[in-house]
RNA sequence: GGGGCUAUCGUCUAGGGGUUAGGACACCGCCCUUUCACGGCGGCAACAUGGGUUCGAAUCCCAUUAGCCCUACCA
């Protein structure tokens, strides 16, 4: 029963890559760091049309970025190279392995040729419908009407269906198709509500035809020999085809793990209209790939420690190491949760001001102007950490806006109320300051203050004013030194 | 139509026969403060509905309602 642990990812290429599956890759891959075990990607571009390299590039890079690394899938860059010793990990390389297995099927009597054309398929479907009956090939209403005892003529081109259990079978519970999901439970799918689906599709002439998602998914789940499959809520209701072709091909079933579907803010599926859906377009927002992590991680899934839930927001703040030591499958919820962008917000914020500077600065270049790498060490320590309080990297960055742009105009309303005759006079002072150090100019500013009469806020709102245009900005000695006396200097004098 | 899953504050959730139904985010208020923030303190706010079972139900059972998934020669 127990086996070494091998999750996988198997997302489309479809230009992006879904929040959604990022989620769902995440469990997977915390619960094979979890135990040790190896945690694969692999590609389903059966869909011709969208699997362009491209696209397949963007799923590569996403998971790189959010920090989900692969033991066994593609080699980055690369279009024909993987690493792993199932390879390739790519379904349409595949082809002559699952062409092989249905001949397999169809040989032993396990599956069967149907001749039915779609037309003849579409007007039994609505004959039978008509009745109220639902339609199922070789089943119910038509059982013994299809071409799994009849064979119809032979020079017709052909699709392969898996024959499904009768309802006899020992294998099955009280005629149902059951397994124990370790998210949902023990569940049951009544066997004769299930009919021979299609496992290829119909080719040209004599030939077997490109395989159905369905049965891909099981061939490359066992000949990659996947302990764990856990995927979206959505499959559930194919977990029981699948399982009959686990049955058929005699290879022992993975255990199952259905994860809740993400949401958006109205309980709606999921949608571009709910904000960004691409993991890409969280990246670009300027959230952490931890924070993404950490706010997926906590959809759905409650750590418990010691059998506690997490009771303070220090708590709620997981590492990836305490990530990986805590997750439990047992511990994720079987309703769908909606995705919350304040709360990722809210973790973004506390990772942000927990990091370093140097840890940070990585992160924060591509938001920044070119500038910012020719900045020296100490002046990016003393921007980075007087806007370490923002939400994200991208508030970061507009924070220190001011340091590269000049006022574009100057709020009216705060000229009025911070620019009086003795602020200007003070400020006079202040352009005759020659030593920007922090040290030196708190001291500094007490003497102007104390000679004018003024209050620190005083002085440092009519400065930000001329600085800045606006009565915000990092604290005034970080506002100074970041924006160097020789541009201070040019923008004071309007002023003085 | 058939099959399957789900249902606690606005959101994420804890709790699974006896609780003032707990926490986090968001929101509101107060404090701190050189601005904006951060931070601190406090507040608001929930067991979908109806039947059972029981001395007692958010918790167990059934039904209803609502949402989602499968029901494709899509994945």
């Amino acid at each position: 029963m127990s086996r070494p642990v091998v999750t996988r990812f198997a997302p489309s290429p479809t230009g992006m890559l879904h929040i959604g599956g990022v989620r769902t890759a995440l469990f997977c891959w915390l619960y094979a760091r979890k135990h040790g075990g190896r945690f694969i990607l692999r590609v389903e571009d059966t869909d011709l049309s969208r699997s362009t390299d491209e696209n397949i590039r963007i799923i590569e890079e996403g998971m790189a970025w959010v920090g989900l690394d692969w033991d066994e899938g593609p080699i980055p860059g690369t279009t024909d190279e993987f690493k792993g010793p199932h390879g390739p990990y790519r379904q349409m390389l595949r082809m002559d392995l699952y062409r092989a297995k249905i001949q397999e099927l169809v040989d032993r009597d396990l599956a069967y040729r149907c001749r039915c054309s779609r037309e003849v398929l579409d007007e039994r479907r609505k004959s039978v419908e008509a009745q109220g009956v639902p339609f199922q090939y070789n089943r119910g209403y038509d059982a013994g009407k299809g071409c799994r005892d009849a064979h119809h003529d032979a020079s017709q081109p052909y699709a392969v269906r898996l024959k499904m259990p009768e309802g006899t079978e020992s294998w099955l519970e009280e005629g149902a198709i059951t397994w124990t999901d370790l998210i949902k439970g023990h569940l049951a799918f009544p066997a004769d509500t299930l009919d021979d689906w299609i496992i290829a599709r119909t080719a040209e002439g004599n030939e077997i035809g490109v395989p159905t998602y369905n049965f891909c998914v099981v061939v490359d789940d066992t000949s990659m020999e996947v302990s764990h499959v856990i995927r979206g809520d959505d499959h559930v209701s194919n977990t029981p085809k699948q399982i009959a072709l686990y049955r058929a091909m005699g290879c022992e079933l993975p255990e199952f793990a259905h994860v809740p579907m993400i949401l958006g803010k109205d309980g709606a599926k999921l949608s571009k209209r709910h904000g960004a859906l691409s993991i890409t377009e969280y990246r670009e927002m300027g959230f952490l790939p931890a924070a993404v992590r950490l706010a997926l991680a906590r959809l759905s899934w409650t750590p418990k420690v010691a059998g506690q839930a997490p009771e303070t927001a220090e708590e709620e703040l997981l590492t990836d190491a305490q990530m990986i030591q805590l997750f439990d499958l047992h511990d994720i919820q079987k309703s769908p949760a909606r995705f919350d962008m304040d709360k990722l917000s809210w973790m973004n914020q506390k990772l942000v001001q927990r990091a370093s500077w140097q840890e940070l600065d990585p992160y924060l270049t591509p938001f920044m102007p070119a500038a910012w790498k020719t900045q020296s060490e100490p002046w990016k320590q003393v921007a980075i950490k007087a806007t370490q309080k923002g939400k994200s990297l991208k508030d970061m960055a507009e924070a220190l806006a001011f340091v590269w742009e000049r006022p574009q105009s100057f709020e009216p309303k705060s000229v009025e109320k911070f620019m009086t005759e003795t602020a200007k006079a003070a400020l006079r002072d202040v352009a005759a300051l020659t030593d920007y150090a922090h040290d030196r100019l708190e001291p500094a500013f007490n003497g102007i203050l104390e000679k004018h009469g003024l209050k620190l806020k005083d002085l440092a709102q009519a400065l930000r004013v001329a600085l800045c245009g606006k009565p915000v900005s990092p604290p005034i000695f970080d506002t100074l030194f970041l924006i160097g006396r020789e541009e201070v200097l040019k923008r004071l004098e309007r002023w003085v």
